[in-house]
DNA sequence: GTTTTTATAATGGACAGACCATTGATGCAT
DNA sequence: ATGCATCAATGGTCTGTCCATTATAAAAAC
């Protein structure tokens, strides 16, 4: 806990800077280091405490939190506080909430979206560059390749085989959105072959944020895509690991050439931009 | 908004799923579908209004949100629903709020950390095997030493030699702590040797959670430790990117028996756990 | 005139107390 | 048994208040 654990005694414990009587005092005096400028948040205190516990085992998936009046009164702290940690606990996919008697925080086991979303954010906020990005997903999806020719099983493969055959029939309604379910179905099952589960999530995340750019470049349809992915199942089934390597990334290295250009034009049209200060609307 | 906006009437405005008077009705009739059964709390549409956003290139790194209170108002709703929000975006790394005058919530870069994070979460919480994770490990680092070899600069390889040295005349003292932060530094340089961001974090977040179990179970010091980082930095300075590789690989898959098996007995010395129900402490 | 000090206002951080909506359980009536 | 009504637990939200921190402006000191 740390803190006062009286309860009651919930006033005036905001700053802890300044204006405090004794004990905090001679706590101070005793580190005469002077890194930590940084004054922790009352959240973050709570959202380190539950992430110690998971560590160590005392909590796991499934084991349920106390309620939020619960646990603020037995942290000293206010239900806005409790709140603020839940919340972030939940962003970070940890915890989840349920309303309504016998609800609470439970444990979860973790969001693999997380981290798709993570990277699509530094990439929307210019942290990571598109030829990074695509470079990334060429090389990974190789690593993805060499495995899942290793590992793959027969109704993977029939999925696999399902999942070009629906794309083959898809351009003649021509939907964009469609085109990219089928596609990022595609990778999500030839990382579902390698039976790693962190390539699998590096792999979700680099194929959905980089589709997600095809779509919104609009480029147009590769007439032989088809017959690229024909080729590359067959590559996977008869174990020709080099040929699959080779078939996927000559692919990629096509997109992402695609991509840049795409990239570039779209840079020298809109030069301009609202200055901003956004109120949102 | 699609809120009221009208900002005075922020009453009633909770639930919108009963008693609700004309217009909310007749939107709802005109969407027939039966999907949506979740209804969204009022911090995640505030998230969504940043991010969209955000992805459209409406708010950049270094912009400013208005200050809670005006949030508030504008989206007619109160400050905790806004306060919810911006810790949700803070956790996330979009936003990064500062105190005091002329402080606010500010557009930042994202952050790389929550890569590991997320990834760590879910290792902890039972969704990544360790095997998963050291063998993904191994396979990316096959990657990572290729494009180092590829494009390492002098200042880069100059680092990793200083840092080999100082892991040479660390084992002396001893301290598991510093060996960590050592190897942590080693593998950073390598991984910024590639040049390529998306790796650096991949590596970045795999390497710091095997390390830190590898500190954790205790693991014996190789003895060869330097010997082989020597041995692999010689291979990178001179582009024998194959002999590099097997360096790199060899000596992680020996890491990783090793610490499968420590997982393996540690499984067997605490075969019971405390029941749970956590009331944290 | 410049520097230092002191107020002031803006803004995030935290708290208290309240009400609503949802949900599961419990008991009553059919 | 089955269905319905009630109730209590719990998250979601609102309102209002106060504190701590910070930058800027005003005032005082030099």
């Amino acid at each position: 806990m740390s803190r006062k654990t009286t309860a009651t005694a919930a006033k005036s414990r905001t700053g802890k800077g300044a204006r405090q009587p004794a004990a905090d005092a001679a706590k101070e005096r005793s580190q005469p280091q002077f890194a930590p400028i940084r004054t922790k948040r009352v959240f973050e205190e709570i959202c380190e405490q539950v992430r110690r516990e998971m560590a160590t085992g005392s909590l796991r998936p499934g084991d349920k939190l106390p309620p939020e009046r619960e646990l603020a009164a037995k942290l000293g702290v206010s239900r806005a506080a409790v709140r603020e940690a839940l919340r972030s606990l939940e962003i970070a996919g940890v915890v989840g909430l349920q309303k309504g008697a016998r609800g609470g925080a439970f444990i979860l086991k973790g969001d693999p979206d997380l981290v798709t979303q993570s990277i699509r954010d530094m990439f929307h906020l210019g942290r990571i560059s598109l030829d990074n990005l695509t470079e990334a997903r060429t090389l990974v999806m190789q690593l993805a390749i060499q495995l899942a020719c290793e590992r793959i099983r027969p109704t993977t493969l029939a999925a696999l085989e399902r999942n070009v055959d629906q794309l083959s029939m898809l351009p003649a309604t021509g939907k964009a959105s469609e085109r990219f379910a089928t596609s990022a179905e595609f990778y999500r099952l030839i990382s579902q072959a390698t039976d790693n589960t962190v390539l699998q999530m590096i792999v979700e995340a680099l194929t959905e944020i980089v589709l997600q750019q095809v779509v919104q470049a609009n480029i147009e349809f590769f007439p032989n895509l088809v017959a690229h992915r024909r080729r590359l199942v067959e590559y996977i089934a008869s174990d020709r690991v080099e040929d699959a390597k080779r078939e996927m990334t000559e692919h990629l290295q096509r997109l992402r050439r695609h991509l840049m250009r795409a990239e570039r034009t779209a840079a020298e049209s809109k030069s301009t931009r609202t200055p901003a200060e956004a109120t949102s609307r």
